[in-house]
RNA sequence: GUGAGCGUAGCUCAGCUGGUGGUAGCACCGGGUUGUGGCCUCGGCGGUCGUGGGUUCAAGUCCCAUCGCUCACCCCA
């Protein structure tokens, strides 16, 4: 085996795929559920629209993209996140009309060029939703709400955290707050931190060191920090999530990666991935849509991570990954019968039927085997007995019990008559 | 980008202080039934021990390098 996938690139396997459909399906059926609308767009997209959008000092621009130059000169990158080129669409297409709110989801990979982990991969996919149009914290409980329905539906454990980042009106204020703090205790600080305190002061709040979490105890809360507007608008979300009974823990010291984000933030947190413990994420982005061009849209939106989702529902290993069912396999013997049950099986499968039959030639018993190990809920035996006869043995392979099914001097009617007699069973 | 651990059959792994690669499990193929699967039983197929170099009479085992994988840091879905 030479060649390899890249680093941090997967296949998914048949016996995953069950999974991801499973999550995809019952998603899908949610996202319908609420309004969303799908909408596909390009996994390429201009470099620029995620530098202006993601934030020029984010690590993902900084150091994870993918990016190269095209065949023309101009610099394209993978898209590492979905959002901005939602918003881009939006805006391209004209999707905003006055007064009118969008729901759209959009599902697909993403790319990041990081050091793989557990739950972390280079090429990811995500499911993510965004909500143009609204400045409503009711919009902002119905995503989490929905997000939250999600896993319950899935069969996930997961807490939700929620924050707000305020807006460019308190936000300044805070930050500074927070520079004020830092410069005080700047030497008792780690290294990361101390770096972080001048670039992103934010940020120090997600540190792991337990000493520095000890000295933030007292830090100041961007909660205390918030507007008038942004204070108003936070309550509402939290009262309106404890109205539709979905739980969440208020963290004050939430931190997203990415620099659009403003009031409110939230996380979907798990203990069982190991240290990537968000599945999903999102927040409200009121000045995106403007600064990449646009008319002056809020927005809300969030993503769940594929890959992390299968992963937990790989771990409940309750029996949820059956294989795909094959509803017959055709068992012929002799020439004339595999020639015979070769237009059958094309046949049977236009009625609607999942049936397969084999084509190397092995004797009964291997085909029976065969029919086994594809999980045939039925076998129909075709022989020379039984083309003499003008019959069918059809057997279920659950019970084990056999009977003839006879059958017309009319060929084109068998398919029908097997397929009727299999659904009656 | 940094750190740690691990690379033996298609998969999961034994292989102790160096002394001829395992009747190992699963999977796969075939027999035990001249027309019948699962269970059982018997047999078979299957390996450049990641790669390259070194030490040694002798290396899967020790040393070095290299590639790969994994986990963690950073950050994130």
């Amino acid at each position: 085996m030479s060649i390899k996938a890249l680093k941090g690139f997967k296949d998914i396997l048949p016996d995953e795929v069950i999974l991801w459909q499973f999550i995809e399906k019952t998603t899908r059926d949610i996202f319908h559920r609420y309004g969303f609308e799908e909408i596909k767009v390009p996994i390429l997209e201009k470099t620029d629209l995620f530098v202006r959008t993601i934030g020029e000092s984010t690590d993902i621009v900084e150091k994870e993209m993918y990016t190269f130059v095209d065949r023309n000169g101009s610099s394209i990158t993978m898209r590492p996140e979905g959002t901005a080129s939602v918003i881009r669409a939006y805006i391209e297409n004209g999707l905003y009309v006055r007064g009118s709110v969008q729901r759209l989801y959009t599902i697909g990979p993403m790319f990041r060029h990081e050091r793989p982990q557990k739950g972390r991969l280079r090429q990811f996919h995500q499911m993510s939703v965004e909500v143009l149009g609204s400045n409503s914290a009711r919009i902002d409980t119905e995503v989490m709400a929905m997000a939250w329905q999600i896993l319950q539906e899935i069969g996930l454990q997961a807490s939700l955290e929620i924050n707000s980042l305020g807006c460019p009106e308190c936000r300044p204020a805070f930050k500074e707050a927070m520079q004020g703090f830092l410069q005080g205790r700047i030497g008792h600080l780690c290294d990361d931190c101390q770096r972080r305190s001048t670039t992103n002061p934010l940020r120090v709040l997600d540190c792991k060191s337990e000493h520095c979490q000890a000295q933030y105890v007292t830090a100041p809360s961007i909660i205390e920090h918030l507007c008038g507007a942004c204070r108003r608008h936070f309550e509402e979300v939290k009262q309106t999530l404890d109205l539709l009974g979905v739980p969440y823990a208020v963290n004050a010291k939430m931190v997203r990666g990415l620099d659009y984000y403003t009031r409110t933030t939230f996380e979907l947190i798990t203990t069982e991935l190991g240290a990537q413990g968000a599945i999903g994420a999102g927040g409200r982005y009121d000045g995106l849509v403007r600064q990449l061009g646009g008319p002056e849209v809020p927005g809300i939106g969030f993503a769940m991570g594929m890959e992390r989702l299968v992963m937990l529902l790989g771990q409940k290993k309750d029996g949820l990954a059956t294989r795909s069912v094959l509803d017959l396999f055709l068992v012929t013997l002799g020439e004339e019968a595999y020639a015979k049950g070769f237009v059958l099986l094309q046949m049977l499968r236009s009625l609607g039927l999942r049936v397969m039959m084999d084509h190397e030639g092995r004797s009964l018993k291997n085909q029976m085997k065969q029919a086994d190990k594809q999980n045939a809920g039925f076998t129909v035996i075709l022989g020379e007995n039984e083309l003499a006869n003008r019959e069918v043995l059809l057997k279920d392979m659950h019970s084990g019990a056999q009977q003839l099914v006879e059958l017309t001097p009319v060929f084109e009617d068998w398919a029908a008559l097997i397929a009727t007699k299999i659904r009656q069973q």
